[in-house]
DNA sequence: AATGAATGAGAATTCATTCAT
DNA sequence: CATGAATGAATTCTCATTCAT
């Protein structure tokens, strides 16, 4: 019985995976996002769908989900463990040059169907929120300079992830990048170093 | 002839200005976008809509154009004249200031039915490419500390705009709102002098 | 304005009628009553039934009531007004064998696709109900034979409407029908007679 | 071989009934009766409904005629055995006394999802016919007043059971419907001899 | 020019039926 | 035999656009 129901989680997500995947890449190539066309791209039929996912509004909230979970897990993990202030900040840093592409990814599908309006909520709730709670503390612990944190925080944000999809849609070569992304996070650490420490 | 053409026009923009208020109204409302409630509210015809504009899309384009003018206007002045690089970076940070209702209002239209891909892109035209190449400049003429120009720029914007926007929509009172104001200018001033000066 | 909305109004209705038609041929020939259907069978263009319904439950309620508009008025008339309770009695009769068709009509579409349940809800507004209350105030009156007037008023309406559809349905040739009709309209009256009065 | 074909027959008949339960329970609760649903409410799984109905229409007359069966039966016995008239007469009054709890099932049911036009052929099929041909026997054996054979049946009819049907919805409490009930059956006898009788 | 009724392509959703396991 | 995921035809509804008045 368990094994069954096992097999059939793990198809089950196989099929939603499919089905996330083609949504993002209809989402890349500016095509209508369909139920139709989502069927015929996942190679299910459009009632399968249905089987899956109650509506289309649902469907395309697992899709967000999916694509958010990694962004959100990794700065949970960094933001609510206890630690130096200075190494915490660099390992966010890290983090966001570790999953960029699923950032860059996330850009691209929040960038069409939803609103910035979700956009600015969801950037709150998973990067901000932390983010500004973790500056309080560093300013407190009196590691960091002694603003806003909220303003802290924004700067930290429009440094290293503003940075990064600005350049990630520079569209150079693919070769050049990797080597100009160690001098660009450098140059992103000294800067937030600078700002940041006292 | 030339006077009926005038009043031709003068009309012409009094009914554009109808249309444009009502889409925003719409977007406000979180009502949907249709041509018939444009007509509706806008007490003209459907018809009429295409007598102004060519279809939905030259509608939607009108509506951005007019609400993004006063923005783009701004931002050309100060970073397309000659001048002393800090004093010209205090005027940017002083003018999203001035015209931080208008940056709202521009907010929570695209933060609606527009997509973001639209918001970064206009981002770019309109605030990020006359900035970095803004930093560009300082950095060689030596005002700037050194780094890419981009990040810089970014590290500004988020600097500066993030915390504007994050600020607008924290929900303090109207009158403690102000007071702050001042204060979170000359932090945000502070900072951006403290990291961008050699 | 008002010969404008006059006008209107005449078109609007000439279009509903239009429909009305419609939907009951289709219900008559046992075809699918499907808005495309009635679209096309009406000459107008899917759409434009949204135009002049909200949705299918609204237009196949229109078509309801526009169908039993006469039957509920002829009632309304009978039952409602004072008079001698026999007198009124033969008028029901009459009227039910006037608007016979209609009554059939009514019964072609009603067995279609409305439900027995709504039937029964309205035999009871639309007829029951005038019927037993006319059968109290007969019984109070000394006229009608005293017995439970729900009782009373259940064996008339079958004694006529229940006839008068069986022998609707029974399909003789249309000329001997006419002649058949006056002689059952006898039957019908003498029974009610003999057992309604005292 | 017989045994076990005992014994299928056996199981067979046992899910038949659990659907023909599941059935009728999601017409009196109006919920949509799909074969997913009766189905989920049977524990059977959707492919075995069709192990044991070629197809919806084959299921939902199994349903039907189960519903019927009694009824039927009832009828049968007391038209197409001879003996007296009158006494034949009081029979079928007391079946359907007897059933009326079966006769409003039945009409719970069909007054549900199954269309008038099904209701009008069963009533037919199951108690006019007979009815009728009932009636004229007693017409042509001299013990019944001498109208159409149709229009007595069609009031014995709505004397009865149109009566039954009115008073079980009337909603009464149920310890004073009992007492009005035996009433209620007097008044019919009462008015039914009244009638037919010469 | 202004009007608004008509249009119909296109989208979402339902559900009876099939079939591989 | 039982299962239930997959199927896709059929259906309802939306809305940008056209065009006769």
């Amino acid at each position: 019985m368990a094994a069954v129901s096992k097999k059939k989680q793990w198809v089950d997500n196989l099929v939603k995976d499919e089905i996330v995947k083609t949504v993002l890449t209809l989402i890349k190539n500016e095509q209508p996002v369909t139920m139709d066309e989502i069927a015929r791209q996942s190679s299910v039929a459009k009632g399968t769908l249905y089987n899956y996912f109650k509506n289309k509004k649902a469907l395309m909230q697992y899709v967000h989900q999916t694509v958010l979970a990694p962004i959100r897990d990794a700065n949970k993990t960094i933001f609510e463990t206890p630690g130096d202030p200075i190494a915490r900040l660099h390992a966010f840093i890290d983090s966001v040059f570790c999953i960029h592409e699923d950032v860059s990814l996330y850009f691209q599908f929040v960038q069409k169907k939803r609103t910035v309006a979700n956009q600015i909520d969801e950037r709150f709730d998973i990067v901000m929120r932390p983010l500004i709670r973790f500056c309080s503390q560093g300013i407190q612990g009196g590691s960091f300079i002694d603003v806003d944190p909220t303003i802290l925080a924004e700067m930290i944000y429009g440094t290293v992830i503003g940075s990064l999809i600005s350049i990630q849609s520079r569209g150079d070569e693919t070769d050049k990048k990797k080597t100009d992304m160690k001098k660009i996070k450098e140059d992103i650490i000294c800067l937030v170093d600078r700002i940041i420490l006292k």
